[in-house]
DNA sequence: TTTTCTTGTGAGACCGGTCTCAATTGTGAA
DNA sequence: TTCACAATTGAGACCGGTCTCACAAGAAAA
């Protein structure tokens, strides 16, 4: 076995000479398609099975300009939060016969871009992605197949979406806070901002991060807390200067007593630097995070958590782009899924 | 844009009637092969700019026969482990401007077998499988290009294979164990069994499996301990069962006092199940497990873990599957990585 | 100046399937 | 018995690239 070189494929041509058929009619049954009366049925099977035959689906992509593949492109697989989309797609597409085709982002453009022309030379049949900023989305508008957007809705972009209610979770959530008593909440989120904030949420081009900025600011409104613009950071991920960044924040005099973090990863990169800085959860600092990650359950104080349907997620773009795939010509649907708060032991009285 | 149906797309052949040239230049200088003059390049780049040319990369591959993909078959990209593998694997490929076509088996032998061969079809230049049993390789055998394997070696199949020092892991974290004085000491895995197990663990196909079981056999020999082969628990991965399983085994008279765990997902069930059980870790029972997911630092108390190098696993493998790609044909290497024991506060003296 | 290489280019086969179209055969209807 | 029509089958074009081969032209060598 293995034989690096070439490996001298069976073709149609060869399983109709050995049937004694012409290619036409091997290649009939092989593909299934046409008609073909039972015996010469049996023969071209037998003579496929004699000689293991495999089809290229490479071949057959070609002519039918269909691959039975989709490309998905993900922020970051290493996330849980995409892990188990990435399941609910892989499991819907599977149902199918369709395979996923999976590309990392790492959260940058210049990748996504590279990511989806590589998908697209690929002859993908349909896309779907996590758009990683904003800003540009100029290549995403002139993809020339089906393409659906996981997570992050983009309104200039009129495309099947799946997403949560990310303004009305963070609204819910940070309430939980507020009518704890805290004052100085911060919302921490792993996005990269292009450009400068100061408050225009509206500027904010993608759909998940500035819903929820939007829902965080309209809690703390409510609260008549002023400046909550100030308090939200961004670019806080798993990196050496994110892990800074909230050593700054802890260890500032106008450390907040609450935090909101935008996904599990951020909030366990939290959780640890909240331990170093020698403070505890939740009497010195209350912690709500998005995504119900498995780890927030066992943590001492367990988290509270906004629970996204990640998993409903994935299978809902997946079955979106499939249903167009398939032929669907409605125009785009956005759907908007539910997300529950589970409330732990990490939110607290506010000491001040 | 996003016309679901056809996509007149471009080809060579247009892109050469553009530049006034033939088919066969142009398709020298987009294909980058062949010797061209400068003229006629320019003036070919030029009219593929124009005309917005995409290469057909299936086409490509149908005539090279190199599809410039591999395939991955992992079982679980939900758990942490195998994402970070695969992250590792990706990252080696896309230096080598290979992408990665990813496939979940979901440790069963059929899904795992159809992965195979849907990706063979597709034409993939390799592939890195985690085989998901032991007893079924036939199909694995026969596989006509390269082949490596992640994390699990199979003896009787001579491919490139990379997996951790496994029996020497597990025996150095359950001598942990022994000297703090535990003798009911339990091995729990999610690896299914075929067959009888029965001691006889030589059986077991999956180097993975059978080592560690073989390190914690000994280990328990050195410390005196009869009968350890009764406390290995197969089975026991994120489902309904094996939740009851955990259950009985914690509740059971001869409930042990110490346990290994194989992976971390088994880990944070098992951790539950403890806590469920109005059990505390360390004072009524001791946990070490496989693998250092980021969370086993965060609970109370910290995991005490074995640290494997999960990146550098899909690192290598990659590495080792594109060198055999590029046509090295050095007889198969089996790299076995070094772990380390990362002692935090879940181990605590026996009570017994 | 003639011969021998290079170098650049075009024509056309080929990869392994799908699919159109025409030809052949068999069948029930007229 | 003759004809329209359905069912089967084969021949060959086609998808969009790659690649071999022959040939022309200019450069270097004799």
């Amino acid at each position: 076995m293995n034989r690096p070189s070439k490996a001298p494929s069976v073709t149609v041509s060869d399983v109709a000479r050995e049937a004694k058929v012409s290619k036409a009619t091997a290649a009939r049954v092989l593909g299934g398609y046409g008609t073909v009366s039972e015996t010469v049925r049996a023969a071209v099977l037998e003579a496929a099975r004699a000689l293991d035959y495999r089809p290229n689906e490479l071949a057959r992509s070609m002519t039918t300009g269909r691959s039975g593949s989709i490309g998905v492109v993900v922020g970051d697989i290493e996330n849980p939060f995409f892990s188990l989309a990435v399941r609910g797609i892989s499991d819907v597409a599977r149902l199918s016969g369709i395979n996923v085709i999976l590309a990392n982002s790492g959260e940058d453009v210049e990748a996504e871009k590279n990511a989806i022309r590589v998908l697209l030379a690929k002859q993908v049949d349909g896309l779907i992605v996590t758009p990683a900023q904003s800003g540009e989305i100029a290549h995403l508008k002139e993809i020339a197949c089906p393409l659906a957007l996981l997570d992050r809705a983009l309104p200039e972009l009129a495309v099947d979406t799946v997403t949560v209610d990310d303004r009305n979770a963070a609204l819910r959530a940070t309430r939980i806070l507020t009518r704890a008593g805290h004052r100085r909440i911060a919302y921490v989120t792993a996005a990269m901002l292009s450009g400068d904030f100061r408050g225009a949420a509206s500027r904010i081009n993608t759909s998940t991060v500035r819903e929820r900025i939007l829902g965080f600011i309209e809690a703390c409104r409510e609260a008549d807390i002023e400046g909550a613009e100030r308090n939200i950071h961004f670019g806080s991920g798993r990196s050496e200067s994110a892990h800074a960044l909230m050593q700054r924040l802890l260890k500032s005099a106008e450390r907040p007593t609450a935090i909101l973090a935008s996904d599990s990863v951020v909030a366990l990169e939290l959780f640890k630097a909240i331990r170093e800085c020698g403070l505890s959860i939740p009497q010195d600092i209350s912690l709500i995070t998005f995504h119900d990650a498995d780890w927030t359950s066992v943590t001492t104080p367990p988290i509270t958590v906004i629970d996204q349907p990640v998993y409903a997620l994935g299978k809902s773009v997946a079955e979106l782009l499939i249903r167009r795939l398939k032929g669907d010509d409605r125009p785009p649907e956005r759907i908007v899924l539910p997300t529950t708060i589970i409330e732990r032991m990490s939110v607290g009285p506010s000491e001040a």
